[in-house]
DNA sequence: TTGTAGGCGTTATCAC
DNA sequence: GTGATAACGCCTACAA
């Protein structure tokens, strides 16, 4: 008589039927089991008391898997929610994921540990993106997690790259070889050990090139610009904190905003945002592109594409990057650590 | 001797300190619980044996509770995640689970329903985003489950609006005041009962309003014509599928390759990617903006700002629509439905 | 302050 | 083809 405020459970389904809870948990998981009379009939009963089928929360106890996915994205999750880039690759991973009955769970390296160490041991897998690697971190997953790493590497577990260094060399090239120029810069994203956004000097030291993709593509960039006469370390750098307009603008505004005959002619952009953000400064103030001002960036965002004049630029396929990445962690993949190529896009922000 | 590939467990720990389990878990989850001297050598031998802390999927069976909110997404996980307005909202969402401690589950009313449902019974809540509701869907959520609408209402239920219909009346108002245009037109969003990317004539029925924030939209953009002297019913409404530039594309171009004296000189978007598409496509087509054609969108998202000429639009603060769906989920809010304002942007596309 | 024991809702392994 | 029963790992009255 008393109200059952408790939720139905396969228990009173099977009490209710007349059967044991064990007919009743293979009527819903492996339906070879039973015959499909009884099955019929153990359905029926399970709408009609309004029994959604097995918990989730029981059975990931029980199985030891949850058919979740997590995530561990570097940036907070506002940022890489925002981000074009970041946003295409997860809509990769999701995409898998979706088809393969997963589901996404996201997580960011900048949450409190506890919480990530909770999240850690509800998902079967992590997809780790971008990450610079903080022994911190990794002690909160569980020792044997399945994992994959994305855009660096974990030793013991398979990654995902882009060729960030040729790539970087030959839009550089092509930029030095079509149109000479006289002063190249580069705009760097988060390649100083501590903050700096703004000018790069000879004080700052930079992060190792196994912590981020940034420095290989500096790399990429100067070889080529050594190709072509100039001396690396002569080469202006800004560095940028964050990929995003309000961050990037000032460090931009303080590079065309040099007198006119030191401002950079070529900036050679490490991301679209960047350039993106370059291309809309310097059109309101006056400058001409590609004539007073080349750009090139990295990504092949939409929003590069999506308007006049187009933004030259390197097309990586980070919602291909994503897709792989989840097929690795399901296993639908080897895995072993993979090279994605990327093309070069050629916008009229550098002919 | 038998090498223990199992995980290292609450109890092995108590056994191996010679405490109860129960002392174990008071040192993980209520410390004032215990002395400290016990805790603090509680959680030294966890450490030196890696135990990681309680198991999520343990303790969620236990106690009910996951620290997981689900967030349901009308669209394709894809769309929504490359959409600025949902990964807006979604930041938005992020932001405050993150800051309480929970994470964020991301599902699609389009999976598979019983991916749903088995996502269903882990979230300790819901937040529905932007969706027609669909009984099935409903079906597979839990009876009493916390569960926050946004952009719809479900009955039972707080959601979260923003105030569409005076909104659309206001920018429409004024766009229609300050440049006379003879040929207003209206490029819907998802406002067609049976798809329809193109033209709308009589022979198409609407979807009914409380299915979709597009009627309301409509309504308001109906009302300002009226005012301005037009008959609502002959102003021709072309409808998009979906809010993507692709799928954008062809409609636009439909409209715009109109001829002159039927081309429309005024163009009422429900969304800022509908605007922006035809903003770069007028553009390319050598048309003036404003002079030939005016564009007003709807969102204001950055990309329609952060370009000449800029969109004029109404913003949406999708951001604030999510945290404030997090808060009403986490009980940080009263639970009666919210209506959130909205703010005119005067872009070029339309002064 | 600490220990005991029951149970959260399933699924897997056996028997029958 | 079906039914007992023992885990899965943890939390929490309650008793000591």
């Amino acid at each position: 008589m008393s109200p059952p405020i408790r939720r139905i459970t396969l228990k009173d389904l099977a009490r209710e039927l007349g059967v044991s809870t064990a007919t009743v948990s293979n009527a819903f998981n492996r339906p070879d089991q039973l015959s499909p009379n009884l099955r019929e009939r153990i359905l029926a009963e399970a709408k009609r008391l309004g029994y959604r089928g097995p918990d989730a929360k029981a059975r990931s106890l029980r199985t030891g898997r949850s058919r979740i996915i997590a995530v561990v994205l570097a940036e907070s999750l506002t940022y890489s929610l925002n981000d074009a880039v970041s946003s295409e690759f997860l809509s990769g991973v999701a995409e898998v994921l979706d088809s393969q009955g997963h589901t996404l769970l996201l997580l960011s390296a900048r949450q409190a540990k506890c919480q990530l160490a909770d999240a850690a041991s509800m998902a079967d897998g992590f997809i780790v993106y971008g990450l610079m690697p903080s022994e911190e971190l990794f002690d909160s997953l569980p020792l044997n997690a399945a994992l994959v790493a994305v855009d660096f590497n974990v030793a013991g577990h398979p990654s995902v790259h882009v060729d960030n260094e040729p790539a970087c060399f030959e839009i550089a090239d092509r930029a030095l070889s079509t149109m000479p120029r006289q002063r190249p810069a580069i705009v760097n994203l988060r390649l100083t050990r501590e903050p700096c956004n703004g000018r790069i000097d000879t004080e700052h030291t930079l992060l190792p090139a196994e912590l981020t993709i940034t420095r290989s593509r500096l790399a990429g960039f100067h070889r080529a610009l050594v190709r072509h006469g100039f001396a690396a370390a002569q080469v202006p750098m800004w560095n940028v904190e964050e990929n995003t307009f309000e961050v990037c603008a000032p460090v931009i505004e303080e590079i065309l905003d040099l007198p006119a005959n030191e401002r950079p002619d070529l900036l050679l952009c490490m991301s679209d945002r960047i350039a993106l953000t370059a291309l809309t400064l310097a059109e309101s103030r006056g400058l001409r592109i590609p004539e007073d001002i080349c750009l090139v960036g990295f990504d092949g965002i939409a929003e590069g594409q999506y308007r006049a004049p187009r933004l030259t630029t390197v097309r990586q396929e980070s919602g291909e990057k994503g897709r792989l990445a989840a097929r690795m962690i399901l296993g639908l993949e080897p895995g072993h650590s993979r090279l994605l190529g990327t093309e070069l896009i050629l916008g009229e922000t550098c002919p």
